[in-house]
DNA sequence: TATTAGCACTCGAACCGCGCGAGTGCTAAC
DNA sequence: GTTAGCACTCGCGCGGTTCGAGTGCTAATA
């Protein structure tokens, strides 16, 4: 049973329909919006081929019909592979938002996806840019108290991490300085997975004693390096899903998912490098109602990350699909003009 | 019509059974649950008058009361001066989440917090340590890409913060150094409210044509400057107050709050040096059936933050004030331990 | 004077039955 | 292949009723 092109475009319908008011739409409502000249019977008959297929559902008997899943991922492949594209002045106005964002890499991440957030009204989450083998070009180390001390790393990317390490004896500024010669001259360009276990000692050891007493700075600068190619995520745009009453329950799941980053950075790593729908029920964790439309995006040198809108089944995927992927670019471009390793 | 000491105890034996449930508590469950020889009768009247004193209200004629506001005020300024303390085994347990927490000052906070709400079940907020009049002890600029600059600060408290930023002409090696010199001599030690256009136009002039030319670096580490002594914020156990159905409707203006760093720090800025408790009814957008206790921890050196617990107005008091005041003490010395400049 | 048993009263929650109407599938005519 | 017509289904909303928890008041009691 073939889906010709009436089908189709009765299930558009169904689709938007359904998204504006999140009513079942029947074959009455369906025949007025629908200007095609065909009558509610005829639709009828089509809807129920539908129902076989099983891309529309009915909550319950006398109630009209619903896209499943199955229905939405035709509806979105259509539009990806679509040529449909955002207009003059939806464009304009993403380019007048990204002028408007703050130029720093982290920032500029957690600015797009708040502004997609807000333009859509779904929830929107972000990994900040990264690069796979992302290494550290300079460490510093600064004294901040008698027996502290703060190291700083700053990646390729331009990306810069601190953390503060204490020791138990008086810094001096010699150690502080010899330290400091140390992890530049050893673990700079170095990319995580080649730190090894030989290569600490020999560097710890170096400063003979120094070393040793000082064993908490290094810690700290190994723990820098650890999460230099790490990406910070940012969840923007939370309140919006609480305007679904379709996620009311699943909302905890989502909550407790985006305070776990490694949750969601399994999520969001790219399956494949174009966008991609995950729907809640196909979650590990499945969260019903839930849809989430991901893309990564790219920039000069390596560094990529990945965008999310988080929303009801039922979003409006045109707005979305073309919107993500235009801010993707744009984040894309914006990251690649400013910190990239060129 | 004094609040005797009996009315005191029935006031608090409803605090605690209507906090167990969220049923308004009628004198019949009181007088099965409270043992002292009195009868339901008289919890009656006992109960007619702490409504006329404004203690207690009907949701309906024909239900049972539940506290107000006024009645919670009560409630913990009693718990508040009261000698009640953690037990042994309940302060040995945040002790031990204490000892696995991370180091670092703005992760020990996060840490914190994240550890509170999850043994709370409540949202917990807190804003990472910051000083009064903070200063940069250290500006340290790297070249990242062929135009692009990543500029470092560390604060006296140990925190660091970085920036990229670009120019449009190729930056060489002596500019960089020239830069982190003048930023050193210039913006050291300074604090935000100290930092003049003269001194800036000074500053940037000091190097001829490279300073005009190298603006959006000065500009950069003006914004880390006026950054070091704004505090973070996190906002961790979101996913609990999802639990409350009395917070459903302000949740949306929750989490909008949340999301505007402004507003959190106006409402988390110490009322006080102790726990203040504040209901979502009295704040300047109200929402109704929210509590927030919150309190400042301080360490060595001016550091100070403030934590606050986010639950439904019935939240467990006891053990939100005692945890929180605990919580709040270990930051403090935790953090007096590792980062403050002494 | 404080306490309490008893009682009439109130009023929300839950339940029930009913009619309405939206929506369906099927059939027969076009 | 399309459509008008029709019988049928079933959720929703409405009014009425019962039930019971909880109240305030009164009168008796210690």
């Amino acid at each position: 049973m073939a889906i010709d092109d009436r089908k189709q475009r009765i299930l558009m319908a169904i689709v938007s329909l359904y998204a504006a008011d999140g009513e079942p739409v029947g074959s009455n409502l369906l025949s007025r919006y629908f200007d095609m000249a065909v009558s509610s019977a005829t639709l009828r008959n089509e809807m129920a081929t539908l129902t076989r297929l099983g891309l529309l559902e009915q909550p319950h008997t006398s109630a009209g019909r619903v896209p499943t899943p199955k229905a939405y991922r035709f509806f979105v492949e259509n539009l990806l592979e679509g040529k449909s594209e955002l207009s003059e002045e939806e464009a304009a106005e993403i380019d007048a938002v990204f002028r408007s964002l703050d130029y720093d890499p982290d920032k500029l991440a957690q600015g797009a996806a708040k502004a997609l957030a807000d333009m859509l009204g779904y929830g929107v989450l972000v990994t900040t840019p990264h690069a796979e083998n992302s290494h550290v070009v300079h460490f510093e180390v600064i004294q901040v108290g008698r027996y502290t001390a703060a190291v700083l790393a700053v990646t390729a990317e331009g990306g810069g991490r601190t953390r503060v390490a204490k020791v138990d004896y008086e810094l001096t500024a010699k150690d502080i300085a010899a330290i400091a010669a140390a992890l530049n001259k050893n673990l700079r360009f170095v990319a995580e997975a080649d730190v090894t276990g030989a290569l600490i000692r020999q560097m710890v050891d170096s400063l003979g004693e120094a070393g040793s007493k000082n064993w908490p700075v290094f810690s700290a600068a190994l723990t820098l390096l650890s999460e230099a190619g790490r990406p910070n995520i940012y969840f923007e745009g939370q309140q919006y899903l609480l305007n679904w009453p379709e996620l009311d329950g699943g909302l905890h799941s989502l909550l407790s998912l985006a305070a776990d980053r490694e949750g969601v950075e399994r999520l969001l790593t790219p399956r494949g490098s174009g966008t991609t729908v995950l729907f809640g029920e196909e979650m590990d964790e499945p969260i019903p109602g839930l849809c989430l439309v991901s893309r990564p995006y790219r920039a000069a040198g390596g560094l990529s990350g990945a965008m999310a809108v988080a929303g009801p089944e039922r979003m409006k995927y045109r707005d979305v699909i073309l919107r993500l992927n235009y801010f993707s670019l744009l984040l894309g471009k914006g990251l690649s003009q400013s910190g990239a390793g060129l």
